[in-house]
Order: structure tokens, then C-alpha cells, then sequence
DNA sequence: TGAAATAGAGACCGATCGGTCTCAGTTAAG
DNA sequence: CTTAACTGAGACCGATCGGTCTCTATTTCA
């Protein structure tokens, strides 16, 4: 509780609690209170910091979808080969959905607040999602140039198939107690990029 | 405007508009007033005959759900062949993300709003997307036994890497403004049957 | 020491929403 | 005609929410 000139709370941590929160539950489900609380600081603080909910929201949101862009392109560029990485990928999302725990992604999650009539938000998520869609297209065709997958394959509809699905098993699997839908979904996924 | 002791107005015609708001809307987003106008009825009408809000949604969502099951039924049923109907399932999909006009799903477009502290809503939910998955199994079991693809497919994978690609349509295609994504899922998941 | 900047706590406001209620008008049945 | 059922229109209520504002306390810097 130290006061001061300076800012007295960790603005970086407070966004990273709130996004969690957003994450969780979704914006329009997360309340004033529940932020306030989880980030640990005052109301006054979140406004003359953030300037409003919808704001902070933004920030969270981009904070949110690049780091998941730049987790897939790590994993993809780490990985033995262009596909094995591709198929790291398709791993990481079966253990968490979209990106961690059992919460789903967060775009996914809040796509339906805001496509309706709110045409700079659902740009701004329009954009995350074709990053992740462009950071596999990239990987499958470095493996159809490797040989990995067959050369009448085709990378940008083969990366459209492998978010899709594993968007609607993040949006599904919030409301579903176990992860076979994740499981079997993984299953097919590897199965066509073996015969692909 | 007709006035008497019996019913003055259609339930099952006020029902079926209600639903097309709910579905284009969703529930969170859907105010009394725009059901109301939508359903051509007053504020007490619709309390004296649907009880809630809620109950309201939950007849709108059975009623999409069991109309969507029938409907995926009936094409499979009625198709030259088991993995035809399938593809005629994939087609139709394409066309109208998931049952009609660029509204996407209703299931999908609202799982976020309750999957979090309304159990009883997420299991409804849950077993329309489970009747949905259970449909394009017998579909595809139906098509291994005639030999239509590959005895050692997974229709239970296949059908779920179906139906979990276009959820994932359905809940991105409503932010986006082309069918490029809806296309390219198309595309690929009829490669993956036809090399199955 | 005193001004400035920052913070927490919380009162307060306007708007919206779901839900209840009253009232007047209309139609069918007895 | 009377009564009962049903309707639309709309006032009204309590709750919630996002956002603003005030007050006080604390720390730094001149």
C-alpha cells in the first residue's frame, strides 16, 4: 500500500490480471467489481490508467492474441520439421483449447459480444484471427516444399480447417466436462495431415 | 387486432420470431422491447404465455436445435448415398454457416453467455451438439459399411472434426464479411472424405 | 514544510434491463 | 346485458452496471 508521484501499481500486471479475468468469463460477464478485485486496484485507478472497461478490454485482447500468434510461430519455428511443428501446435490446443486451462480463446469466447454493431472491435478480432490462420498457412507450405505433405495439398485451406475446428472446440468445450471432443478432433486432424 | 377469451395470437408463429431474434442476436444483446416488437405481441402476453426471458430462450433454442437435427437427418436420409448426404451436409453448411442467412449458429453464438454458472443451460447445449455430432457419425458409419471410405476411418473423429470446423465457422464467419473461410473449410474437409 | 502527484474507498448518477402491475378496450359465452 | 377471458399500451419497480466525482491519506520533490 505504498502511495506516491509515481504509479504506485504495476500497470503490465494489472492488465495481465485483467485479461485473465476476460479470458475466463467473457466481457460483457465481467463486472467493474470483479476487475477491480483481481487487479488489486481502485476504481479511479482503472479510468485514469486505462480510461474505460472497453479499453482495457482492447488492451487485453491484443495482449492476448499476440502473444498466442507468437506462441505458434515459436513452437512452428522451434520444432524438427515445418509439419512436426504444425502437429505441436494441433498438441498444445487439444491440452488447453485455445491457449490455457479450460477457458477456451479469448477471441472466440467474445467474438458474438461484438460483431453485431461494433464494426472496430470485430476488425480488430478479424485480424487476430487471420494472423493465427497465416502463422499455419506459413508452416504448411514449408512443409509441402520439404515433402512433408503432398504437393496438390493446399496450405491456406488445410490452416483454415486446423483453426476452425479448433475454434469451435474451444467455443463447444467450455460447456462440455470432458476433452474427447478435443481429442477426437486431434485425431482426425493428424490423420489428414499424414495423408496429406 | 381481434380481441376475445381464446388465445388473440399465433404462440408457435410469436415462438418462431422470437428464435430469429435470439439467433441473429443473442440472448445477452436481445432486450424485451426487441422481442416484443418482433413478436408482435405485449409485455404481458409474453409473460402470461412464456413465463420468462429465459424460458422464452430455452423454447427458441430447442426448437432451432431439434429443426437443425431434423433437417441433417432428413439429407442424409434422403441422399444418393451415406457419404453424399454428408457432403450435402457440408455443402448446406457452407452456405449458411450453421442453419441460415450469415447468422452463424445459435447454439455456438451462445455457449459464452451461459457455459459459466448455468449448468442446466450448458447441458441443454450440450445435448444438441451431441445430437448434431451423433447424426453425422450414423452418416459416416453408414458410408464405412458401404464401403465408401476407409474401414479404418473414425466416423466418431470424422464427425466430430465436422461439426467442430463449422462451429468454428459459424462463430468467425459472423465478424467476417466474405465466405473465403466457410469455402476453404469446404474445400478441405472434402479432400479429407474423399481420401478417408 | 508545503505543493504536487498518486492512490484507495466509496458515494453518487444516469441509463438500461427484466419483470410486475394497472387500466382500458374487445370479443365470446351464458 | 353481464361476465369472464384476453389483449395492447405503458407506467412502475428494484437491481445492476459503467462511469464520474469527492474525500482523505501517503509519498516524493522542491
Amino acid at each position: 500500500m505504498t502511495r506516491g508521484p509515481e504509479k504506485q501499481f504495476d500497470p503490465d500486471a494489472a492488465l495481465e490480471a485483467a485479461m485473465e479475468v476476460f479470458w475466463a468469463k467473457g466481457y460483457e460477464a465481467t463486472s467493474l467489481a470483479e476487475l477491480l478485485a483481481a487487479m488489486g486496484i481502485a476504481r479511479k485507478s482503472l479510468y485514469d490508467t486505462f480510461g474505460s472497461k472497453r479499453e482495457l478490454f482492447e488492451r487485453a485482447l491484443d495482449r492476448y492474441a499476440e502473444r498466442e500468434r507468437a506462441r505458434l510461430e515459436g513452437i512452428i519455428a522451434g520444432a524438427t520439421s515445418p509439419l512436426e511443428g504444425v502437429k505441436a501446435v494441433i498438441a498444445t490446443w487439444r491440452q488447453a483449447g485455445c491457449g490455457g486451462e479450460r477457458k477456451g480463446c479469448m477471441l472466440g469466447t467474445n467474438l458474438a459480444h461484438f460483431e453485431a454493431g461494433d464494426e472496430t472491435m470485430a476488425a480488430r478480432m478479424r485480424r487476430h484471427l487471420d494472423a493465427v490462420e497465416r502463422a499455419l498457412k506459413h508452416g504448411l507450405e514449408r512443409a509441402r516444399a520439404a515433402g512433408e505433405i503432398s504437393e496438390d495439398a493446399d496450405p491456406g485451406d488445410l490452416a483454415r480447417l486446423i483453426a476452425s475446428s479448433f475454434q469451435g472446440v474451444a467455443v463447444t468445450g467450455r460447456a462440455r466436462k470432458d476433452g474427447a471432443v478435443a481429442r477426437s478432433v486431434e485425431r482426425a486432424l493428424l490423420r489428414v495431415l499424414e495423408t496429406a
